[in-house]
DNA sequence: GTCCAGGGCCTAC
DNA sequence: GTAGGCCATGGA
């Protein structure tokens, strides 16, 4: 039986992979579109989409805000579901624009606490989304759960209890220092991880978690 | 041609 | 409370 400690986890794929740098993003706005644009796409049409936001100069609250959504639909058409995503960005700046009169800092000032059930109540925004809101742009130490978390640690024999988003986030925050720098790395590391080797055979190719993995590399899922 | 990406909402049971 | 359908483009 192997114990397995999460920043023993961490420091393995760091270690293999190095530095992420998630989002740096050229606003905390756009980090929150991205967001929203990256649920169930592919990155690279969500920099599409943020690349169009961008040329008709709608990427700021005020811009989203005043452009009507069918067009908004259509610049983001890159990034999938856009009629459905085009309601989620409106939901969005109609929250800073009631709650916040319109004030993105007064909203990301918000202690986690507090914001969290905000982006929660908002359409559009779940669990994941919030998070990554709290996390690359509000700089706040709070784990973000995704697929790739549950699949791969999973495999690596750790789960919680309650298999539910809270249950995995209470996994990851109560057993890591509240560290929003390495959470930020960890979440990214996670997926690289799992898009890069994870699973894929000829046993694990290149896994640097292959010592401490039950699957043994079998490329199990 | 098939599969699936850095989810979440809505509607049935 | 949870399973299933739906939203839709673009690259592998």
């Amino acid at each position: 039986m192997i114990t397995l400690h999460l920043l023993d986890v961490y420091d393995r794929i760091f270690g293999a992979y190095g530095p992420q740098r998630w989002w740096p993003g050229d606003s905390s706005f756009e980090v929150i579109v991205g967001a929203i644009l990256t649920q169930s796409a592919a990155w690279g049409n969500v920099e599409k989409a943020i690349t169009n936001l961008k040329a008709a100069g709608v990427l700021s609250v005020e811009g989203i805000y005043a452009l009507p959504e069918p067009e908004l639909a259509q610049l983001i058409r890159p990034s999938g579901y856009f009629n459905a995503k085009a309601a989620k960005l409106k939901a969005l700046v109609n929250l800073i624009y009631e709650r916040f009169d319109g004030s993105l800092e007064a909203m990301l000032s918000l202690p986690a606490a507090e914001l969290r059930p905000l982006l929660l109540a908002t359409h559009g925004i779940g669990p994941e989304t919030a998070d990554a809101i709290l996390l690359y742009a509000a700089g706040q130490p709070v784990f973000v759960i995704d697929a790739y978390t549950r699949r791969t640690f999973s495999r690596l024999g750790v789960t919680p209890r309650r298999d539910t988003y809270e249950g995995w986030q209470q996994l990851f925050m109560g057993a890591l220092p509240p560290d929003a720098g390495m959470f930020n790395e960890y979440h990214a590391l996670i997926v690289r991880h799992a898009k890069d080797v994870c699973g894929r055979e000829p046993r694990c190719t290149g896994c640097p978690l292959l010592e401490v993995c039950p699957t043994g590399g079998r490329g199990l899922r």
